[in-house]
RNA sequence: GGCGGGGUAGCCAAGUGGUAAGGCACGGCUCUGCAAAAGCUGCAUUCGUCGGUUCGAUUCCGACCCUCGCCUCCA
């Protein structure tokens, strides 16, 4: 059973097939966070996304290269810096340590690489100077470095691979940025922006004077390094399929660093956008939840990842804290059926049953659809409670599922309780009290025992095999 | 204006040319001292509207309505 995945080049679904000729190796990059203010969590739905596009990979079987840039030098992260007084440095590096604390609160695997722009400015000279060479780009009067679309084209390149655009219909900005006045075309972008006072101490030295990269060059320049000049996927979210993924392919593309008839990258995969009420999560809009703002809530970062992997990649998902109370209760039937069955199991161990890996399978193997394989793992649970129920359930059959649920969530990646924890003598105390109160049937007093040892997060469960605790 | 997504039960959300997964909520039942918790179970003759193709359409085609995104920094 292969996997397929949309690709935006060709707007349909494909096989999926590594450029490694040993179909082993699998290079895939993600557009990271720009580091200038707390990500969101629409931001993390493309990361979570990523993860899950990784985990599944590495479930098939490939050796995946991960890696996701860090964009640190910019012009909101200029604005600020020069705003708060601080070296680019310093103002960053709070916000890139906030976001892999959130990226690890929400179980998502570390990149093997994470380079940052800035420490790449020198691969990005060098592949700017490539495009000069190529006849691709040009140098404004003001140092600054444009890329020429016309002679892209020209030289036989594709603008509008990702869009579909007719040049005639690229519009200009409402307002041409001061800075970019010197373009001969208003659809190209910069390269190299020459040093402005506004920029501060941020600027670096280069071939055409002072100055720092241009949005779009990092990704090439680091991604080309990293995962060599064609690679297999590109993921971001789809608000960066234009102008940013189409410039990106330009510039990659443009160079000619490619084998001959190769691409730059062969999939793209785009994340839809996170909804608030039916509207696009976003800084400007204000509508956004931060991770931080959702813990403090009291919801965990499972939860949160349970919410945003949800929904289909492609579809906009609609966020809601009742949804994030759903995500609870639908855990929690989970955590319930597995720690029964890590009861029944004991200490028999099995291979994984091979139903639900199957199902499961079938349904992420078909462009990720997760909302497949959420279906597949919840009738799983139902049908394991039945023979819970019916006591029919043998140790190794229990063993089994239990297997396959590791393996399931090996690729979602959503942390269960490992089994019930211990609580501590104070609550224990109190169970025993109210057990004795149960017994001389003094119902009344059993009632305020299990109201205190609530009110300490702790619910009693009376089984027929006695008493039992859980958190919360 | 150009390009691209959506409109499926109270909410979220899959899906298919042959008669609607799953989750939450809600109702019923079991268990229980009562509960709680948990489990089981029930819950869309219907898939934005109107036409068309078809033996048959929610699924294909056309028109229309509504809605969101990108075209400017953006996951």
């Amino acid at each position: 059973m292969g996997l397929r995945l949309f690709n935006t080049l060709s707007r349909a679904v494909q096989d999926f097939a590594p450029l490694d000729p040993a179909g082993k190796q699998v290079g895939l990059y993600c557009c990271g966070p720009t580091v200038h203010d707390s990500a969101h969590i629409g931001n993390f739905r493309t990361f979570v996304f990523a993860d899950l596009v990784r985990r599944h990979l590495e479930f098939k079987g490939y050796a995946v290269t991960h890696v996701m840039n860090v964009t640190d030098v910019e012009d909101k992260i200029i604005a600020r810096v020069r705003a708060a007084g601080l070296p680019l440095g310093d103002y960053t590096a709070g916000y890139e340590t906030a976001f892999f604390e959130d990226a690890r609160a929400l179980n998502c695997l570390p990149p093997h690489h994470t380079p940052r722009a800035t420490g790449h400015i020198g691969e990005m000279i060098a592949l700017i100077e490539q495009l000069l060479a190529r006849g691709m780009a040009y140098r404004a009067p003001d140092g600054s470095v444009y890329f020429s679309i016309e002679k892209y084209r020209a030289g036989g390149g594709r603008y509008g691979q990702l869009v579909h655009l007719k040049s005639e219909e690229l519009r200009p900005g409402e307002r041409v940025r001061h800075d970019e006045y010197a373009k001969e075309s208003a659809a190209d972008f910069a390269l190299w922006k020459a040093r402005v006072a506004e920029d501060g101490a941020v600027f670096w030295p280069s071939p055409w004077g002072e100055g720092r990269p241009g949005w779009h060059i990092e990704c090439s320049a680091m991604s080309m390094k990293l995962l060599g000049p064609s690679f297999d996927l590109h993921l971001g979210g789809e608000d960066l399929i234009f102008p940013h993924h189409e410039d990106e392919i330009a510039q990659s593309e443009g160079a000619g660093l490619q084998a001959a008839g190769q691409r730059f990258v062969r999939h793209w995969l785009h994340c839809a956008h996170l909804l608030v009420d039916g509207k696009k999560m976003s800084k400007s809009l204000g509508n956004f939840f931060t991770l931080r703002d959702l813990l403090a809530k009291g919801y965990s970062g499972r939860e949160i990842r349970y919410s945003l992997l949800q929904a289909h990649y492609r579809e906009p998902f609609n966020f809601t804290l009742d949804g994030l109370d759903g995500a609870r209760s639908a855990l929690a039937r989970l955590d319930e059926c597995l720690t029964r069955l890590r009861e029944v199991a004991g200490d028999t161990t099995e291979g994984p049953d091979p139903a639900l890996l199957r199902t499961f399978t079938e349904g992420l193997d078909d462009d990720l659809n997760v909302s497949a394989a959420w279906g597949a793992i919840f009738e799983w649970v139902r049908q394991v409670n039945r023979s819970l129920a019916a006591g029919t359930l043998a140790p190794r059959s229990a063993a089994a599922a239990l297997a396959a649920w590791e393996e399931v969530n090996a690729v979602l990646g959503i942390e269960t309780a490992t089994s019930r924890q211990a609580a501590p003598a104070e609550i224990q105390n109190l169970l025993t009290e109210r057990e004795s109160a149960r017994r001389a049937k003094d119902f009344k007093r059993a009632d305020l025992l299990r109201n205190a040892l609530k009110a300490k997060g702790w619910l009693v469960e009376d089984t027929p095999k006695g008493p039992k605790l859980k958190p919360r």
